[in-house]
DNA sequence: CTGCTGGGTCTCAATGCGAGACCCTCGTAT
DNA sequence: ATACGAGGGTCTCGCATTGAGACCCAGCAG
């Protein structure tokens, strides 16, 4: 069976998960962040296999996160940097990283912060409402029907209550 | 081959990945974040097979995200609420839609919006820093070692040139 | 002419995903 | 008394994916 798949569902969430792919593509992205661009050492940091690496790199390159630079002639040698897409990808990481350290680090605290140059402090990723940059939580936050929706399924009942809040 | 576990990685990114576990577990927290309370339910509205299903919620349940709750008896019948841990990841979803709606909605616009009660308008996701509530980017952010890091793993050179910058 | 570095591909076993069928317990209509 | 439907699952089984490790190739250094 073929993994289902979500890049056509109305639901950014979703089509983000899907081209996420699995486990290992997060992670890649983060060794990026961290500034790695060669294969061998996303490979030794990661400890993943190469043709897992090779497949998911590929798959980041074709989806624009990433693209594939020759740093150098004779021989040929390639790095992996990431786009303005892949960069923007940074804020997800940054809360799945916050919600970590919340629920999931040991008695120690969380094993990496982050230190926010623009002000020089260090801090977690909080995520706001870009209109009043207050905290947008499961309570104060509710989902409407957006402009991208498929006319066809907003009929549906279904989908009408969903979103009737 | 069984899959890596990231479960004691240090690094809350890969342990939050390790128990998302697949592509669905975050389509599952949605529906529960769109009110979906009951199997059938979650079932109909995902299309995703029943015992994948049993299997997600499992793991949810286990991991502290979900609660089981019997909502009758004769005949018991249970159904599946968010806990204050499943409610707060809210926030990474909320990030991944923002992401998704800029970088693979189609021409017509995000198919979803959220509506903030809190100040009554339709918003995106941020991700700020919790000190200076300024836009937390890949730019401007960056990593260090912090408490919880394994002693013996942050003296190796590789580890300490990785978070020098 | 051997070996090292960098960036991969190939082979193959073992998981795990997912469809669909099946199961169990009540309550209710026939 | 019996069939049927709702609700909440489990079982079986085929195929796709994952991942380890071996192998490949080009250039350059000893």
């Amino acid at each position: 069976m073929r993994r289902t798949s979500f890049a056509n569902w109305p639901c950014s969430i979703a089509r983000t998960m899907d081209l996420l792919g699995d486990w290992w593509t997060p992670l890649v992205l983060r060794e990026a962040f961290y500034g790695i661009k060669r294969f061998d050492v996303f490979q030794e940091e990661l400890g993943i296999a190469r043709n897992t690496l090779a497949d998911r790199l590929r798959r980041l390159v074709d989806e624009g996160l990433m693209e594939k630079r020759a740093y150098q002639q004779e021989p040929v040698r390639y790095d992996y940097v990431l786009t303005d897409m892949g960069r923007d990808f940074f804020g997800v990481l940054a809360a799945m990283n916050r919600w970590g350290d919340r629920w999931l680090a040991e008695e120690a605290g969380p094993p990496v912060v982050f230190h926010h140059d623009r002000c020089g402090q260090e801090g977690h990723a909080e995520v706001v409402c870009s209109e009043c940059k207050e905290p947008m939580t499961a309570e104060n936050t509710r989902p409407r029907l957006g402009p991208g929706y498929p006319p066809r399924l907003a009929e549906r009942p279904d989908i009408k209550a969903r979103f009737a809040g």
